[in-house]
DNA sequence: TGTCCCTTATA
DNA sequence: ATAAGGGAC
């Protein structure tokens, strides 16, 4: 083959449609380059066996079977992304030039900073783009050239920007073939395929963007009209589930943004919605003005909170066990499916930290392998904004009442006995606090307390002015 | 995106 | 007795 070849590095990027710097590489080929598909797995970042993980790998897996079929052969390389490139160069050297859409904090920034300076001590020219938000990290600034702090006056800045359009295009549109050197990779294709095959079966239903668009469609149509009330029940199914395809890059955040204003012109009854989709720029902003933050409390008043060592109590809350009907339901739908309701994710991190006295970074990583949507700056501005420890976070003194969230967000119990099953039978007047179920109905409907279903493991009112001294105290 | 507890008003 | 409102944490 003469002329040279420009490769496009997909990661949290998975799509080929409205993708920025698959779009860019296309449109400036010129017609002695060849263009190929890459994925680089990095073995030290795989967190295997979690649901994270394998989540993750299923979209992959689809992926690379759909870029396939488009013409866009994926080459998997292996090992640390240097070490991986090298490999590649060498097997391929008339690879000049790379394409990727840019990860703008946390461990993918640093990635793509080594990176830069790795291209250009081997001579390939780089071309990368802000693909992943709304607006970047530094899109969004105070007038005196700060980054905001405070999401309120974010959003208001935020709302009057003009949006980067949905771009239409996808890889087929441009009737080019991508190169094919898979045969040069055979040990990468054995190792990938071997990673495949870990993936539970359960997992590989929910991807691609057929299935994506299947969950936006359905929302716009008959969602989003109601969901600044329903979005509070986890009983309703009133949120878009659409975060595990934002994550992955298979739902492109502008087709979202784009779909929702045309089909609310002039209305507001999305405003509530895109509020959740300016959170996902806010944190992500706020994870890269803050690069320490998935250790390090933003507020420096709080780094040193003498948190509680009871490995017990993290084991019950993981577990769903904590004798609190709505957060160990939460839990469970969590264990179960990868994924839990917003409202009850609130609940849950409130009651680690609030009522457990439990170092919210156990919780952030906990979530880290069990949630099939985990994107670092939401999980972690999450957990701080939980934990009173992060900016704009809720003050310390504002603690739930998880049994009053029960009764408030679950009042006949729906949810609960979904995910609690023992807890199924239990009479909608003793559902929220099964503690002060008499015995004899303890018996009549089967679910003894301390047996069936655990006693609550803390006292709220005790616990709440435990953590308000200790916060008081810092 | 809270809850508690007090005061005051009304029954 | 209960609701509504406000300050405190």
């Amino acid at each position: 083959m003469s002329g040279t070849i420009t490769g496009m590095w997909f990661r949290k990027d998975l799509r080929l449609v409205d993708n920025t710097a698959l779009i860019a590489m296309m449109k400036e080929r010129d017609d002695n380059e060849s263009v190929i598909g890459i994925f680089n797995i990095n073995p030290s970042q795989l967190k295997k066996g979690t649901l994270n993980h394998q989540a993750f790998f299923a979209a992959v897996e689809q992926f690379s079977e759909e870029a396939e079929k488009a013409g866009l052969p994926i080459h998997f390389i292996v090992g640390k992304p240097e070490k991986a490139f090298e490999t590649l160069k060498k097997a391929i050297p008339e690879l000049t030039k790379i394409y990727f859409n840019r990860d703008e904090r946390g461990y993918g920034k640093k990635r793509d900073e080594a990176m830069l300076t790795f291209f250009s001590d081997y001579k390939i020219q780089v071309n990368h783009f802000q693909d992943s938000h709304l607006h970047g990290v530094s899109e969004i600034k105070k007038d005196n050239g700060e980054a905001f702090k405070v999401f309120t006056p974010y959003y208001n800045r935020w709302k009057k920007l003009k949006k980067p359009l949905f771009q239409k295009e996808e890889f087929a549109d441009f009737g080019v073939k991508g190169a094919d050197f898979r045969q040069l990779f055979k040990e990468e294709q054995k190792y990938v395929s071997d990673l495949l095959a870990e993936i539970p079966i359960e997992l590989k239903g929910e991807v691609g963007l057929q299935r994506a668009r299947g969950y936006l469609s359905r929302f716009i149509d008959k969602k989003v009209s109601s969901y600044e009330v329903d979005r509070d029940y986890p009983a309703i199914k009133g949120t878009s589930r659409i975060s595990r395809f934002l994550r992955t890059g298979e739902l492109s955040i502008r087709e979202v943004y784009h779909r929702l204003n045309d089909s609310d012109e002039g209305g507001n009854s999305s405003d509530t919605f895109l509020k959740e989709l300016c959170w996902r720029d806010f944190y992500n902003m706020i994870y890269a003005e803050n690069p320490e933050q998935q250790t390090l409390e933003i507020k420096e008043q709080y780094r040193g909170l003498h948190w509680n060592q009871n490995q017990g109590m993290l084991i019950a809350w993981k577990e769903g066990k904590t004798g609190f009907p709505i957060v160990d339901a939460g839990m469970r739908q969590l264990n179960q499916t990868g994924w839990m309701h917003n409202r009850l994710r609130m609940i849950v991190a409130s009651f680690l930290t609030k009522d457990l006295l439990t170092d919210w970074r156990l919780g952030e990583a906990y979530f880290s392998q069990q949630l099939v949507d985990y994107d670092s700056a939401s999980n972690i501005g999450g957990w701080q904004w939980a934990a009173s420890t992060g900016t704009d976070a809720v003050p310390y003194f504002r603690i739930f009442n998880p049994t009053l969230q029960g009764k408030n967000f679950d009042s006949d119990g729906t949810f609960i006995r979904f995910y609690v099953p023992e807890l199924a039978n239990v009479p909608i007047a003793y559902l929220h606090e099964p503690q002060k179920m008499p015995l004899d109905i303890q018996k009549q409907v089967g679910c003894i307390i301390g047996t069936d279903y655990p006693e609550p493991i803390v006292d709220h009112q005790k616990m709440r002015s435990e953590i308000l001294s200790l916060f008081k105290g810092q």
